[in-house]
DNA sequence: ACTATTTCCTGGATGC
DNA sequence: TGCATCCAGGAAATAG
């Protein structure tokens, strides 16, 4: 489900509810959620201060006054909300802290494509860079590299870490680049035009809180807004919001893809 | 080392 | 109404 900018915003809105409060109790975890199977994980967390909460790619990473670090990542239906322990608990929640201030913070995810994972005192790995601060000459280097459909490249978290499918065609539109096209091809031009239009659509969606297609909520269980901007995706047969053509949808490395054939030939 | 395909899981939409 | 089938915003694992 979430990308980068619905991440975005799950980590501003719990920001104010978790920075600074301390883990009263674990009241329930689903251990097939957590990576490494079978950490000790209630035992390292309870009782410490959750320092800090920040969002890298589409991780939500939590540092402990111990130093120490853990991320949540949502998958396709995660949803991570602070509620009171009064509220009804949602089918297929998986994790239920106590904080000190008498709420709780709760992950739901019926597909369970989401995961908890103890990083301990390791960094992110080969998780590429942050699109929003990315440089066009880093990006036209690493899509050039590669032989693959420039969409599936952007899709990988390993070249670009962030984006899934949603905003990849979005970016890939408003560039006016093919999605096939082969990222080994591509030109400086293009590539400085898909920096732009990646930066611009993400910080656009930020603005509007994401974009909830079924299951996306913030921590407050609120929707984005950000899916009545979208011109392709989920559009098949609808209008081009730039050129008034039809939208195409194809499969592309086994997912949805939606493009102007005018506009991005 | 690369790239493409399969797989994990549930639920909603669609078709018969 | 019921049942089968397909599809979904992710990404690790496997196959070629």
């Amino acid at each position: 489900m979430p990308e980068l900018p619905e991440v975005e915003t799950v980590v501003r809105t719990l920001l104010p509810h978790v920075k600074g409060r301390r883990v009263v109790a674990v009241v329930h975890l689903r251990s097939d959620m957590l990576r490494p199977a079978g950490f000790g994980f209630i035992d390292a967390i309870n009782g410490r201060l959750l320092a800090g909460v920040e969002r890298r790619a589409k991780r939500i990473v939590f540092t402990l006054d111990s130093g120490e670090r853990f991320y949540i990542h949502l998958g396709m239906t995660g949803r991570l909300t602070i509620e009171d322990p009064a509220a009804p608990v949602a089918t297929h929640t998986h994790l239920i802290i106590n904080l000190n201030h008498g709420r709780q913070l709760r992950l739901s995810d019926p597909r369970r494509f989401g995961e908890i994972v103890w990083m301990g005192t390791a960094d992110h790995g080969k998780l590429g860079p942050e699109p929003l601060t990315l440089r066009p000459d880093v990006l036209l280097a690493r899509l050039t590299q590669t032989k693959r459909a420039i969409k599936s490249a952007l899709l990988d978290q390993n070249m670009i870490a962030g984006i899934g499918n949603i905003y990849a065609d979005e970016a890939l539109h408003r560039a006016g680049v093919h999605p096939e096209r082969l990222g080994e091809t591509l030109t400086a031009a293009e590539a400085g035009r898909l920096n732009r239009a990646i930066k611009g659509v993400l910080r656009r969606a930020i603005r509007a809180g994401g974009s909830s297609i079924r299951d996306y909520v913030n921590a407050d269980g609120a929707r984005g807004g950000f899916q009545a901007s979208h011109r392709v995706y989920d559009r098949e047969g609808k209008p081009c919001r730039n050129c008034r053509g039809e939208i195409v949808r194809i499969t592309l490395g086994g997912r949805s893809t939606y493009f102007c054939p005018k506009c991005q030939g």
